[in-house]
DNA sequence: TTGTAAGCGTTATCAA
DNA sequence: TTGATAACGCTTACAA
């Protein structure tokens, strides 16, 4: 060390090992083929004495480049963000770039917050998880001018790269599993449409898909997660209505799934034997809640990476015009709509 | 902007508002009364019309203080950790910090990497959440010099604050509910012992509880997360030997209680009728499976807070010896311990 | 109340 | 193959 504990620079090395600074940014940056075999093992024995670190705040500050990406995830709390985080996390390792991640919680002034505190890190580009995020939040996103992905949802009017689930065509394989197990009125149950785009298109193909099979009742509903009285009621109304035939429902994601399990449960309706349930979105539970739970699950992990090589794509340049990049979910049947036709 | 689309420097808006850049930090940094009225007003023009951000990177460089906390999280896949990072970042907001957050995702080198990588950023303070951390994932560890809190778990032979669980009560007070719902013999299943602490305290509060009541018979068994075919057994032999007598088992946390609960489905055991559960760490899920999984709770967000308080205080000076803080846990009942006495 | 200039730890430019 | 030296964008003596 210098003086007093601090931490040692680039100069204390280069003193330590009786060169200059330039000589030892060579070294640190590869280009240690220009380098003679003495001053190299000169500069090696100083780093490791004084245990220097290059000080990334120094290099941001000078190359310009971070190597920093900024993840902006609405609801940390929704495994589907943890699994996609762990996608992306595994990206920047293999690509050696450094994630900042930034819960909001979904409020929204921490949204504008975390935009600017990134910005002012010089992240050199962002992923936004808007799962779980309110619409209101989105509105501060399309400020930032660096290369940004945005991950499971588009923002309304705002042209950007998106990468998500195949949502028509998982919903598509979701119905017509239902219609296999012969169940005659379904239920799609959802979070308030709004404009979250997500839900439109599961919905919608939901729909197209029903009615191409006549004979079957489709019907649909929107409850806030916050709301278990009014998903009470929709559920009970539904099952009043459709109990002499073989009903089922089918929800729109995960966090509301675990609701309609809860409220299902209040209600005494048992999943599986009186009424068929399928969610989006796998859960750790899912086998464990009665009879299991079918559900579609998505390839989290693999948005996440993938979101995060285009993100890169871009930061090297890449100028071609957003691209919206879809996977393939996978069915998982469970107890839940396994259905053995009754007498 | 200057030249080129690059962001506006504190240059810029000096310039912009015809001043020099003195008074523009000044500006920033909350010296405004010493700035006359009109001077204000050409700078706040100046930065809003170039939509300066000051850069965080030179700011840090030259002060030295980058109100930067890292977070080492060993497995955000656990939803304990996750609630933690909640409070600790809401701790952050609250105190003007910013969480630059690190998920080793339990690899030894990764968190060698993150370490280094905080440390070159200049962090003030560093949190780590162990939970779910191999052991020698902490060898690592106290290389750093800088304020370091600990979550749930201490390093053997390193003095350091710890933030945590009470762990003994709250064994104590799970305990005292199995007998007094009249459990004859009970099982505590644990992940591996090794040197987590928080496992030898559970454990002997346990033992310790058990011995205060003779006549009630206490066994223990040690079973790693991915080791299925061991829990079976274990699970299968002490349900055998005591399934005439009232039975139950004490799951360590809740990584552990997700696995038993799977094996006990696996065997067809069912938790409350057949088996008495308890498990430490709350699940969104205890209530649906089957008839409701007893859980002992912890104060997660609390302790996550607390932590970032207390490594705060380390790097405003504190120079008190390391302490441990605990919090109690809260008992949820459900189903699984509910016993009825059967003929 | 305002501005000039030095320096934080790097990397890039240029000359030796 | 090496090494001064000038930036990078900011804060902070120190002057005015």
């Amino acid at each position: 060390m210098n003086r007093k504990g601090a931490r040692a620079t680039i100069s204390d090395v280069a003193k330590a090992a009786k060169t200059g600074k330039t000589s030892v940014s060579r070294y640190l940056n590869g280009e240690q083929h220009v380098l003679s075999a003495d001053l190299k093992q000169r500069i090696e024995k100083a780093i490791a004495g004084l245990n220097y670190r290059p000080s990334q705040m120094a290099r941001g500050l000078k190359r310009g480049r971070t190597r920093l990406i900024g993840l902006i995830i609405a609801d940390i709390t929704n495994p589907y963000s943890v699994e996609v985080m762990c996608g992306i996390e595994a990206a920047c390792r293999a690509q050696g770039f450094t994630l900042l991640m930034c819960n909001t919680n979904n409020e929204v002034d921490q949204e504008q917050h975390y935009l600017n505190l990134l910005s002012s890190y010089q992240v050199e580009g962002i992923v936004v998880n808007a799962v779980g995020m309110r619409e209101e939040a989105l509105s501060y996103l399309q400020q930032s001018l660096l290369p940004m992905v945005l991950i499971d949802r588009k923002i309304p009017e705002f042209d950007c790269d998106v990468v998500g689930l195949n949502n028509s065509e998982a919903a598509r394989v979701a119905t017509e599993h239902l219609i296999e197990q012969d169940y005659r009125a379904v239920l799609f149950v959802t979070e308030p449409l709004g404009l979250v785009n997500t839900r439109h298109e599961r919905l919608q193909a939901f729909k197209t898909t029903m009615e191409r099979h006549p004979g079957r009742y489709a019907e649909q509903a929107e409850v806030a997660l916050n709301d278990p009285a009014k998903l009470d009621h929709v559920l009970m109304d539904f099952w009043q209505r459709h109990q002499t035939e073989h009903c089922a429902v089918l929800v729109v994601n995960g966090a509301l799934t675990l609701q309609v399990t809860r409220s299902m449960k209040r209600l005494g309706l048992d999943w599986g034997t009186q009424m068929g349930l399928l969610g989006f979105d796998e859960l750790v539970w899912a086998e464990l809640a009665g009879v299991g739970i079918t559900t579609l699950k998505q390839p989290t992990w693999q948005i996440g990476y993938s979101a995060l090589e285009q993100v890169i794509r871009r930061i090297e340049g890449d100028t071609a015009p957003p691209e919206e990049k879809v996977y393939s979910g996978e069915l998982i049947v469970r107890g839940s709509t396994r259905f053995s036709p009754t007498p």
